[in-house]
RNA sequence: GGGCACGUGGUGUAGCUUGGAUAGCACGGCAGCUUGCGGAGCUGUUGGCCGCGGGUUCAAAUCCCGCCGUGCCCGCCA
């Protein structure tokens, strides 16, 4: 049976591993006095484009750089003390470079036979093992629905903690709940004085009252005092307004919930803002960065306590470009600002201080497990202390983000910084204009640039396509189907594009299903699928079965297949979900242009190997999928 | 004023961390491919001073320096 993770290296690597063990030798028999570290050599190696050769290594040119010799000459010679090895069949020289082909055979078999073998968990790697990481994602305000620009951060978190997950780390999924701030007490303001009941889905019918709202502030200068005193009263924790902020926000939160639970994306733990303020985190962050604080008694920050910005800025230079002298972590009137909560937040999530968190659950996920949550009144429970952290949030926020990592190395914890990490995300933005939650400029004219309707949207537009699909047999099916097909739509269009990236958003663009898309992966899945079914006998491939194997889109493929774990640590290492979007594209790529030339069913002496690589596509397709939280389905 | 990010065919993008042999892919345009395992596909074609200028190197989209453009940030908002 197969282990929930590959614990071995990946074929791909496997035989880069024995290309470099080769061109050791060679070295060593040839120029013992290179002195080129393996790490090198394995830097040296690539998959060149074309489809001559399955390997190069360009080592020669470093080679020849140290010894002041020429690279062809040298590559020559490696190239002849570098006999045939297990996998590579034989090395030649060209050009400097030195040029490798696969033993197609063995090769294939080893693919073929670790994608049977591992099944669900082909793909996978160890690299994480014992390691936890809390992902923090997507940190929304409970004023207003998921906008375009949030389920981009929701996206990212989830793919990330896929991630982690699919390399043996310890993933847990958090969510920091900011129920108290101007936002949440706008909302709270409409809630108490504008009489309106809820005739729509909680959020929704919130975040436009919160427009309203911010309209009215902007007209009633005594609308914008009230929310002010409403802000300052939810911060005690006890009041009625208070508890009436906190039961707001939790029906909005409920609200995040059902769109998240549609994307399919589930989260371990939310932290809630109320219950930080109300555990007095603050007060302990103080005590662990005093050395590092002043409380100026007269001038600008009188009464606050401050972080002075040239005690940063050595550490920091690009910190510099603030036209501040210092950064405040607790107001005046002895309220934390948001990096004086961030900072004493992050302090617990390192282990550094104990909240003394309570928790109950919040509710049950279709995926099974609970969300738990603070809460006043709980059981304690562990979360958190952790080594290593992820924010996924806006690049926007960088400037504070480096400040507080910088904080913790001048209070002497360097490992915390080093720990910490600000997934910093490009803006959405919709035709050309920013995305504000507060303008309510994501209320369009009939759809709304929310996660809900973009979804609704897209499965519309699948559905008018699955309709006039007449490879559909199940009839029964095509709502889920066009849900799928509609998801993996959005969800790939942006994960494609690289994190740090602005979008500009278009219903064009999103509804597209052609090209570098989603339904692009999911079709050729299917058509594998259909191959499958179309050959009753599935009997297990024989060794006389792979000579069937040719130098052409076939290996093409079993080569690109083996590469999946590359793919994943890359992707993870780099914290970069376009790595295995990119992976997939060329795959499904390769493998229509497989179908498209080699006759599977008909395949003669050739079907039984062919089957074989088709089932693998269909398992590693599947599994890359699944990292991107996107589902497959057998027609469409 | 300063800081950060981004700049790749008409459009959207991959590649940049770790320099290497013709810069991948998609959309759009043009021309083809279904009595074949599925046309949400495949094939061919069109179109690129890799923002500009220097530098390093045998070799630069990639590294360094300087510009230019766009976006974001520099609040006792979050």
């Amino acid at each position: 049976m197969a282990g929930l993770h590959s614990s071995s290296p990946s074929p791909s690597s496997t035989v880069r591993q024995e290309l470099v063990s080769s061109l050791k030798k060679a070295m060593a028999s040839a120029y013992p006095e290179a002195g080129l570290s393996d790490d090198e050599l394995m830097l040296s190696i690539t998959v060149p484009q074309g489809q001559e050769w399955d390997l190069s290594s360009s080592i020669a040119f470093r080679l020849a750089k140290k010894l002041g010799a020429n690279p062809a000459e040298i590559a020559g010679k490696l190239s002849g003390l570098m006999p045939a090895g297990n996998y590579v069949a034989s090395v030649e020289a060209t050009n400097g470079y030195l040029n490798a082909r696969l033993d197609e055979r063995k090769y294939t078999s080893l693919v073929l036979a670790r994608i049977r073998d591992e099944g669900g968990a082909y793909g996978t790697s160890a690299m994480g093992e014992g390691r936890k990481v809390i992902v923090e994602s997507p940190s929304a305000n409970p004023a207003h629905p998921w906008h375009v620009g949030t389920l981009r951060n929701a996206l990212l978190g989830n793919v990330v903690s896929n991630l982690f997950e699919a390399c043996s780390y310890e993933a847990e999924r958090e969510d920091y709940i900011d129920d108290l701030g101007l936002q949440v007490a706008t909302a709270l303001w409409g809630w108490i004085n504008m009489g309106d009941k809820p005739d729509k889905k909680f959020d929704q019918w919130l975040g436009e009252l919160y427009v309203r709202v911010n309209r009215e502030m902007g007209q009633r200068p005594e609308v914008k005092k009230q929310v002010e005193a409403l802000n300052k009263e939810m911060e005690d924790g006890v009041s009625q307004q208070a508890r009436a902020g906190r039961e707001m926000a939790e029906r909005c939160v409920m609200a995040h919930q059902q769109t998240a639970f549609d994307y399919g994306i589930y989260r371990d733990v939310m932290i809630w803002e109320s219950d930080i303020v109300r555990s007095h985190l603050l007060s302990k962050a103080l005590d662990i960065s005093s050395g590092i604080l002043e409380k100026p008694s007269d001038g600008k920050y009188a009464g606050a306590v401050v972080i002075k910005l040239d005690r940063i800025t050595p550490f920091a230079g690009e910190l510099a470009g603030s036209r501040e002298d210092a950064k405040v972590i607790v107001r005046s009137n002895g309220t934390a600002t948001y990096i004086g909560k961030d900072f004493a937040f992050h302090a617990w999530k390192f282990g550094l201080i104990d909240a003394g968190f309570k928790y109950r659950k919040f509710m049950d996920q279709p995926n099974g497990k609970p969300i738990y949550s603070t809460a006043p009144e709980g059981s304690p429970m562990q979360f958190g202390n952790v080594e290593r952290a992820i924010n996924v949030i806006g690049g926007e926020q960088a400037y504070e983000q480096q400040i507080m990592r910088v904080m913790f190395s001048l209070i002497g914890h360097e490992e915390i910084t080093r720990g910490l990490f600000h997934l910093a995300y490009g803006r959405v933005n919709i035709e050309g204009e920013k995305l504000s939650a507060r303008s309510g400029n994501w209320l369009g004219d009939g759809r709304n640039y929310t996660a809900d309707d973009l979804l609704a949207e897209a499965t519309k537009r699948a559905m008018e396509i699955a309709q006039k699909s007449e490879k559909i047999t199940d009839r029964q099916n095509l709502e889920h189907i066009s849900r799928a097909v509609a998801l993996s739509a959005i969800k790939f269009e942006y994960l494609k594009i690289a994190t740090e990236k602005d979008i500009t958003f278009s219903w064009q663009n999103a509804l597209n299903f052609e090209g570098n898309s989603g339904p692009y992966v999911l079709y050729t899945y299917a058509r594998a699928m259909r191959i499958l079914g179309k050959s009753a006998s599935a009997a297990a491939m024989s060794d006389s079965d792979v000579s069937q194997i040719t130098r052409g889109q076939d290996f093409q493929l079993v080569k690109l297949m083996g590469m999946a774990q590359d793919t994943v640590e890359k992707a993870c290492t780099e914290l970069r979900p376009s790595v295995v979007t990119d992976y997939l594209l060329g795959l499904s790529s390769l493998f229509s242009k497989f179908y498209e030339t080699m006759p599977v069913v008909k395949g003669g002496d050739a079907k039984n190997v062919r089957l074989e690589v088709v089932r693998s596509f269909t398992a590693v397709a599947s599994n890359m999928l699944s990292l991107l939280g996107i589902a497959t389905v057998s027609e469409m």
